[in-house]
DNA sequence: CAGGCTTGTCGACAACTGATGACATCGCCA
DNA sequence: TGGCGATGTCATCAGTTGTCGACAAGCCTG
C-alpha cells in the first residue's frame, strides 16, 4: 500500500481551498454538529489543526462556507418562465451535489443544530429569502417567496425522508410536472 | 428559595411517564443531538442515570418517543374537504406544540443527525407517508402524498429559517389562503 | 419495628470534541 | 550551502457526552 505517495505540496493558499472545498461538501452532505475538524482534515489529508490554525473556530470555518456559497443563489439565474422548470427538475432528478441547489442544502442540513442554526438563520435571510424576494418582485413579494421557498425545501427534505423508497420514472415525471407547475404559478403572481 | 419543595413521590411509572413527558418535549424543540440527558433528568428533576436505567439508552428513549407520537399522525382526522384549511391554518398561525404537528416536529428537527436519522427516516416511512398515502387514495397517491407533504414540511422550515422576521397580519392571511388552496388542490387531484 | 424490594442518587469512566502551543520539516533566498 | 520563515504535525488539554456500578433512601409487608 502506497499511503499518500505525494505528500501535498507545501502551499498554503492551495491548502486552503482544499480544506475550505472539504468543508463545503462536508456541510453539505451532514450537519454542523456531525462534521468534525478531524474529517475535514482528513479529506484533505491534513491534521486538524491546521484548519483550527487557517479558519480559527469550526464557527468560523462555516461561516466562511456559507459566505462563499450564499454568493447569490443562482436560482434566479435564467428565464423567469422557466424557472419552475428548472427547480423542479433539479429539486426531484437533482444531481449530486453540484447543483444550483448546493447552498440549500447546507442551510438544510444544519438548520437543527443549536449551535449553528443562528448562522444558518442570518445567512438564509441575508442571502437567500432577500434577493428571492427581490427577484420575484411585486406586492406580495415577501408571501409568494416564502411559499416558493417553502415548496423547494420541503421537497428537499422530503426527498431526504424517503431516501429509502423510490417512484416510478412515471410518478417521477408526475411529480415533476406538478411541482413545476405549482412553482411558476407562486412565481407568476 | 425554595427548591424541590415536594421531592416527587417515589412512583416509578409516573417518573417514566414524566420522562416520556419531557423528552419528547425536549426532541420537539432541539434535534437529537442537542437534546442531553441531562436536560430531560433536569426538566423532570431527575437523576440522568435514571433515565438510562429507565429507557436503556438515548436511542431507545428517541424511539420511544417516536413511537409514542406516531401512532397515526392525525392530520387525517377531520372533513377531507377542509383539509386544506386546517393544515395550512396550523402550519401558518401554528399553535406553540400542542398541535397537529408535533410528530413532524419531532422529526423534522432530527433529520439531519447522523445517529438520529435511520431512525426518523424509518418512522416517517411507517407512520406518517403510509398512512397519509394511503389516506389521500387514487392511483397516483404516492405523488400527490409526497407533494402534499413537502409543502407542509417546507412551511415548518421556513418558518424556522425566518424566525425573525414576521409577516403583517394582512400577509399571513394572504400566505395562509394561498397554501390552503394550494394543499387542498394536491389532496383533491 | 425490622427486613427487603423498589426507587433514586452519586461518582466515575471512556469516548469524543474543538482548540492550543511546542515542535518538526520543507522550500526559498542570500 | 546555511539559515530562516513558512507550512504542517504531534501531544495534550479541558469540556461534554452517554453509560454503568455501587451506594443511599424510601415505602410496603411481615
Amino acid at each position: 500500500m502506497f499511503c499518500q505517495v505525494t505528500p501535498r505540496p507545501r502551499n498554503a493558499e492551495a491548502t486552503r481551498a482544499a480544506i475550505l472545498t472539504a468543508a463545503r461538501e462536508r456541510f453539505s452532505l451532514e450537519s454542523y454538529d456531525d462534521v468534525g475538524m478531524r474529517d475535514i482534515a482528513g479529506d484533505v489529508g491534513v491534521d486538524a489543526a491546521l484548519v483550527s490554525r487557517y479558519f480559527g473556530s469550526k464557527e468560523d470555518l462555516f461561516l466562511k462556507v456559507l459566505e462563499d456559497c450564499g454568493d447569490g443563489p443562482d436560482l434566479m439565474d435564467g428565464d423567469r418562465a422557466t424557472f419552475g422548470d428548472r427547480v423542479a427538475r433539479e429539486a426531484i432528478f437533482g444531481s449530486e451535489h453540484d447543483g444550483q441547489l448546493e447552498h440549500l442544502l447546507v442551510l438544510l442540513r444544519s438548520i437543527g443544530s443549536a449551535k449553528a442554526s443562528e448562522l444558518v438563520r442570518r445567512t438564509a435571510d441575508e442571502s437567500f429569502f432577500g434577493p428571492f424576494q427581490a427577484w420575484i418582485g411585486g406586492g406580495d413579494a415577501p408571501v409568494r417567496a416564502r411559499l416558493a421557498a417553502a415548496f423547494i425545501m420541503g421537497m428537499e427534505v422530503s426527498r431526504e425522508l424517503t431516501g429509502g423508497q423510490t417512484l416510478t420514472r412515471e410518478q417521477s415525471e408526475n411529480m415533476y410536472a406538478r411541482m413545476a407547475a405549482m412553482l411558476q404559478d407562486i412565481i407568476d403572481g
